[in-house]
DNA sequence: ACCATAACCCTAACGGTTAGTGTTTAACAA
DNA sequence: TTGTTAAACACTAACCGTTAGGGTTATGGT
């Protein structure tokens, strides 16, 4: 019982990312879809249901490194000056993900991401979460006092900005560019403040 | 060749209504869930590869209707009155659709999809495709002259208005809301026109 | 009448996922 | 130390969505 401290925890660790690391690289070396749950498992040297017991699909396995993302942005709201303003924030921090999902670095995985539809899905669902922490989160903000819809709502371009960005052509500008419809969006639920006209 | 017309194609319209309409009877009489592809198949009297011949996927049996949503939303860009702004033409349009599905009789439709993890990740996927599908309808409006990033933002904000107004207490009102939000975006990527303030 | 083929059927399998049932071993108390 | 508990893992077998392969029927065009 109480806290189980020590080498169990330690060796649980290791066996999630050994089988993290293995499974990512059999992924990009052969592809998704061809190799299979009990091809991972054979290779990491784990039974199946022990893969299952770490993560709750294939397509977790792919999004092991992804727990921080939520924590970021909902850190990008609370822990942010004091009264400074909400969408500068979030914008500064969709700059630093978007920009450190485009390094050169993680292309090979967003091109496997894109190729498969099961991923692509399992991504949107993530996002979707995302969003509604978010939501939860900025409603959660003393300083502001927004109906629940506009939480939701803000959250939701929020997203859609990491997301949209990642696909366009030069996705820092595409953050600017949505950040400023993003700003207008938000200031029209402002009765009190001003909005800032020029970027 | 040419255009098989007559009895080949009624019955095959059978067949596939047949199928769809004993796929959600029995889901809602069972739980979607707890009736699997090779129950729908044998109620409606067919093999189960001919389910699959009419139908996607297992999901595709419950969205069975929604065809329509994807063109209605670009018959509204389209077939909008002459300079007819674009906003309050969606948001009529989205209006309209979010009444259709919080109606009565849809309501344990949507209470199954809610409560179903993978009817969910499907809708949200065909509202990707719907965005993707309205923002291409945008930029080829003559009238409007916006980037691709923000055809595509706006088309995201417009679907995004659809699924959260469908989730507010009065979703009504939320669409209001929300495309108050909507308008002030757009306003920002038009550098001639003015916003209209008030609504 | 005849053929091409669209629509359908059946069987068997593949691949992700889970239930059921042990076996090992770290953690802890006596 | 020893015994107890429970977590982590293994193995088997199955469930379920989905697809491939190969066959039958009947519709539509010639």
């Amino acid at each position: 019982m109480t806290v189980p401290s020590g080498r169990r925890e330690r060796k649980k660790a290791e066996t999630r990312q050994k089988i993290a690391d293995t499974a990512l690289r059999l992924f990009l070396e052969r592809g998704y879809d061809t190799v299979g749950i009990r091809d991972v498992a054979a290779e990491a040297d784990v039974a199946v249901t022990t893969v299952f017991s770490h993560f709750a699909s294939k397509e977790a396995l792919v999004f092991e490194q992804d727990q921080g993302f939520e924590q970021r942005l909902t850190q990008a709201v609370t822990s942010r000056a004091p009264h400074e303003p909400l969408i500068p924030a979030l914008r500064r921090e969709i700059q630093a993900l978007v920009r450190h999902c485009t390094a050169d670095g993680a292309a090979p995985i967003w091109r496997m991401i894109d190729e498969s539809p099961a991923l692509r899905e399992y991504e949107e669902s993530m996002r979707l979460r995302h969003a509604e922490s978010l939501a939860t989160t900025i409603a959660a903000d003393p300083d502001l006092s927004q109906t629940t819809t506009a939480c939701r709502t803000i959250a939701r371009f929020v997203i859609d900005a990491y997301s949209l960005a990642r696909d366009a052509a030069d996705p820092q500008t595409a953050v600017d560019e949505i950040f400023q419809m993003i700003e207008a969006a938000w200031a029209v639920t402002c009765p009190s403040k001003n909005s800032t006209g020029t970027a």
